[in-house]
DNA sequence: GTGAATGTACGCGAATCGCGAACGAATGTA
DNA sequence: TACATTCGTTCGCGATTCGCGTACATTCAC
């Protein structure tokens, strides 16, 4: 179970406890252990609050995505990216990326 | 139920049917509607599924965004950045998210 | 030693699951 | 018009899974 792993992985990372977790979610300790063992599922609802609590995304700890934090590569846009709101145009990331380039051809000649 | 919502508007959207999307997940039509009327909730690997099917994210369906497509505003530091693949630091964005502003004033007064 | 805190496992009653079946309404077909 | 098909909704059923309390071994602090 993906869930398992990464919520026993995340728990560790912060040296938290499974009461400590448990209290947020107003859950019971064995509730929460069996999430961890794989004995029991969450539901939806706590699956949404784990998340906010770790401070990542569902996606990331139903195993929908790998990445703990989104992260994404400029020269592959898989998402849209806004400034104050408003999207970002195409032309404009690559206007970004050659910047970046460029910036970093200078850093590294010194 | 949030995801019974988003499910519904979803599936609307594309005007598909319910036995569609139960043939896709192979579940029965009756068990994907106890979901869009609230009545079921989907497991965890559902979840996933139906995000897959719709193209959106897990954390859309059970609501816990409200954007349908991720999209990443980058005046908000939660995000990573990366140009082929090396991180772009926090310094460069702050300098990109200026470059795309003063070329949306230009843009602006014309 | 003693007490508290931690992680693990189990049994129980209650809640929920997924399924097939049935239904009326809407749509298609001859 | 008659008839079949598709659609969305709802129900009962058996089986599964839930959340909880409890118990236990281990570790740590005092």
């Amino acid at each position: 179970m993906m869930i398992s792993k990464r919520l026993s992985e995340l728990r560790k990372k912060r040296q938290w406890s499974l009461q400590y977790i448990a209290d947020q979610l107003n859950i019971a300790k064995s509730t929460y252990a069996g999430y961890e063992s794989g004995y029991r599922q969450p539901s939806l609802e706590a699956v949404k609050e784990l998340a906010t609590l770790f401070g990542t995304t569902t996606d990331y700890l139903l195993g929908a995505t790998d990445e703990e934090q989104p992260s994404i590569e400029l020269t592959r846009p898989t998402v849209r990216l806004t400034v104050d709101g408003e999207a970002v145009t195409e032309d404009e990331i690559i206007q970004l990326i050659a910047f970046i380039r460029a910036k970093r051809d200078i850093e590294n000649k010194k």
